[in-house]
DNA sequence: GTTTAGGTTTAG
């Protein structure tokens, strides 16, 4: 008899053998009826299988009733159980210390260890054919954390700690980017804390000096004769912000973490110890009319441009919505390097601030977008010497960004929505506000599309509708061609192009959406819901459970159905938090694929073939992540089922499934037709490679989001609006990539609309 | 059983 998992904890109370009676612990006693009861409480303590006899194994446990009040807990609320047989390995497999049990068919036998263990006085035996266990797995477990004057070395711990220093993730000489902070608690011990990771966007999001952040699974070492922390295997850090007062959001990477009303509490509690720490209140940013000459600052504002100067420098021109009390310098740049807005309307002119940023930081310059808010950290106002000038001018200043990380020196990217950012927002906006008021010029124009979204709507009249254009993004200098031009080069050969969209196709734009093989180039139109659910069905008629080695079998009923779904999970997997397994779900619907998949992060649907386990038909997803479906290549994925190599513990994204399946993963691409006109010809061009770029969305995540959908239809209809005449169509400014391809034997020449964005308000809609 | 870094100013 398997031990069944319920998912919802109280189906051990109502759903799961309704017909037996509930026994609390303390009242069990060898006179209890055992064939008309259940016990039910959490697995405090879970040993090994051991053998026993001949070939029999055996499992011991612990349960502890839950249901008591704490006045009443005594020693009776914790009794042994023995589980004989196949029921130890499989409780051994499937049930982890601190789930929740329902035993019941077990025989009370006295326990001849009450004497010495000081548990109940009976204990309960499982083997037999009536024996059953239903368990809820304590899917998160409860953390411990350390206070940080309580490390010891070696050990693997949690902890909580307010901010005192940090770094912003620079490149290690190893394979990681490295984040170093110091963090302090009610112990006051100060610890250094060292975080290696690969990928920029798992550090943990750090703004400011008071941030609260909480570390799991990180290794205490001494370093220096200090105690140190170091991120360990599964480490995750998630932050929080230090004011007292403001919504406790945990800040994490989008992988699953776990935060609860408990960790609200710590973080509250840990903001108001904080609070009362003069020494730990964070150095607030300072505007840019309150910068002097020589100071190292912090500053919050927006990005309005950017240009490159060299490899090592790179120009970003900023506001902060104040003006700074001293002159500033003026960087010379030509106009056609600057991406964003280059210049601006007068009296904006003595509010923005010139910033060089230098060496290691122009890697995250480089990747900034205009109107996003930004910190920078430990910012320079250099006095410029100019010797021409009469000692008692006040020098110009300009702002450096110096090379290096030392004192905490970089930037980022500041999430428009932080508590600290509002101000400063609100401040732009009324900036914003009176430039409407006093010029309507293009130049206005720009500069309120450079404001963030929310603040357009509010501050900007329906009749100054924002303009809608394109943007090349390549660092091509080329001359502008004519589309005649274009079609009388010889391929391969990149143009820029000013057009107009005459047509495009497909109309409908779901079908825009295609999936393509890397491996064998192929391109393959998404199916449709039809289409899958036949695939599910014909599945389901090969309704034998099949039975893998490697996995551990459960079932379910389907509701309603009077058909049973059968759930395999990887041995290797069955201890690991129930949302991050990878599933393979059998005799099922696509209907109930969708339902299921909505509460699971990976399942793969399959089918018995002779029982051996087998994977659908290619026109049906192979793997079901939350909303996204991922396909296989037909041609290039392996036909048979590859048994899965798994290991616990790990977070399994759609590539890590598909290589352990031998499967060759579709990608999810957006392929659109444009026809071009500019008066001198007209063009087909396709839109594919840079598709992505050009509609700011991705095509996995637009697969399965109809705001993306309709964000995507939102631009196609600016860019083409519906029943309008060629004059109302925007020109459009294009790098155009001609190429050949060959075509039954003969070479066509191929145009492909690439680097190429599209900017402009796309959310009012008129 | 885990390299890398282990805060402390560029020098434009």
């Amino acid at each position: 008899m398997p031990v069944h998992t319920v998912k919802n904890a109280s189906d051990l109370d109502t759903r799961v053998l309704p017909s037996l009676q509930r026994i609390l612990l303390p009242n069990l006693n060898l006179m209890s009826d055992a064939v008309h009861s259940s016990v039910k409480g959490k697995v405090v303590q879970k040993g090994p299988v051991v053998s026993c006899r001949q070939g029999d194994y055996l499992l011991k446990a612990v349960i502890q009733e839950e249901d008591l009040q704490q006045s009443s807990v005594s020693q009776q609320a914790s009794i042994n159980v023995f589980f004989f047989g196949t029921m130890a390995k499989d409780f051994s497999l499937s049930v982890s210390q601190g789930d929740i049990v329902l035993l019941a068919g077990f025989i009370i036998s006295k326990s001849p260890t009450e004497q010495t263990d000081r548990l109940h006085p009976c204990h309960l035996e499982m083997s037999g054919p009536d024996a059953c266990v239903y368990s809820f797995p304590n899917v998160f477990p409860r953390y411990t954390y350390v206070p940080l004057n309580e490390l010891k070395p070696r050990r693997i711990v949690n902890v909580y700690g307010v901010v005192i220093f940090f770094k912003q993730p620079f490149p290690t000489k190893g394979t990681d980017y490295c984040s170093t902070l110091k963090i302090t608690d009610q112990s006051n011990a100060k610890v250094g804390c060292t975080i290696f990771s690969e990928r920029l966007e798992d550090h943990p999001k750090i703004f400011t000096i008071g941030d609260i952040i909480r570390l799991h699974r990180v290794k205490a070492q001494v370093f220096n004769e200090s105690m140190t922390l170091l991120t360990s295997l599964g480490w995750s850090a998630v932050t929080f912000d230090g004011a007292i007062g403001s919504p406790v959001e945990p800040r994490a990477s989008s992988r699953t973490f776990h935060f609860g009303e408990a960790d609200k509490r710590t973080v509250e509690t840990l903001r108001q110890w904080a609070a009362s720490q003069p020494l730990l209140t964070s150095e607030p940013t300072v505007p840019l009319s309150s910068v002097q000459p020589r100071m190292y600052f912090d500053l919050s504002c927006q990005l309005l441009a950017k240009a490159c100067i060299d490899s090592r420098c790179m120009l970003l021109k900023v506001w902060d919505g104040t003006k700074c009390g001293y002159p500033l310098l003026d960087v010379a740049v030509a106009t056609d390097t600057w991406e964003g807005q280059s210049t601006t309307s007068k009296d904006r002119e003595d509010m923005t601030a010139n910033i060089l940023v230098y060496d290691n930081h122009v890697e995250v310059a480089k990747t900034l977008k205009p109107g996003t808010f930004l910190r920078l950290y430990n910012l320079h106002a250099v006095p410029q010497r100019d010797s021409e000038q009469p000692p008692d001018v006040p020098s110009r200043l300009s702002f450096h960004l110096h090379g290096g990380t030392s004192f905490g020196r970089g930037l980022r990217v500041l999430p428009s929505h932080s508590p600290d950012l509002q101000p400063l927002k609100r401040l732009l906006e009324s900036h914003a506000d009176r430039a409407v008021e006093k010029e309507v010029n293009d130049d206005t124009l720009l500069e309120v599309w450079y404001t963030p979204p929310e603040s357009v709507g509010k501050c900007l009249p329906t009749v100054f509708e924002p303009e809608f254009y394109t943007v090349q993004t390549c660092r091509h200098t080329l001359q502008q061609v004519s589309l005649a031009h274009v079609k009388r080069s010889t391929p391969p050969v990149v143009c820029h192009v000013r057009a107009q969209v005459r047509s495009y196709k497909p109309r409908k734009l779901y079908q825009c959406l295609k999936l393509f093989c890397p491996q064998c180039k192929s391109i393959e139109e998404v199916p449709d819901d039809g289409t899958i659910a036949q695939v599910f069905q014909e599945a389901l008629r090969n309704s034998l459970p099949c039975s893998e080695h490697w996995a551990v079998t459960s079932s379910m009923d389907a509701p309603g159905a009077g058909r049973v779904i059968t759930m395999h999970v990887a041995s290797d997997m069955v201890l690991d938090n129930t949302h991050s397994q990878l599933l393979f779900l059998e005799s099922l619907t696509l209907d109930e694929m969708c339902v299921i998949s909505g509460m699971h992060k990976n399942i793969v649907p399959v089918q018995s073939e002779n029982r051996r386990m087998k994977l659908l038909d290619f026109s049906a997803p192979f793997l079901f992540c939350g909303d996204k479906r991922y396909y296989g290549c037909k041609r290039c994925s392996r036909s048979t089922f590859v048994e899965p190599v798994v290991s616990g513990g790990e977070m399994w994204d759609e590539h890590d499934v598909a290589k352990a399946l031998g499967v060759q993963l579709m990608q999810y691409t957006l392929l659109i037709q444009f026809e071009l006109q500019d008066g001198t010809s007209t063009l087909d061009a396709l839109l594919w490679e840079d598709a992505e770029q050009f509609f700011h969305v991705s095509s996995a995540e637009t697969s399965a989001n109809q705001d993306l959908q309709d964000k995507v239809q939102l631009i196609m209809d600016r860019l083409h609006p519906p029943g309008s005449i060629t004059a109302k169509r925007p020109w459009l400014e294009l790098c155009l990539s001609a190429y050949s391809v060959k075509d039954n034997g003969r070479n066509r020449v191929c145009y492909q609309i690439t680097n190429t964005e599209t900017r402009g308000n796309f959310f009012t809609a008129h």
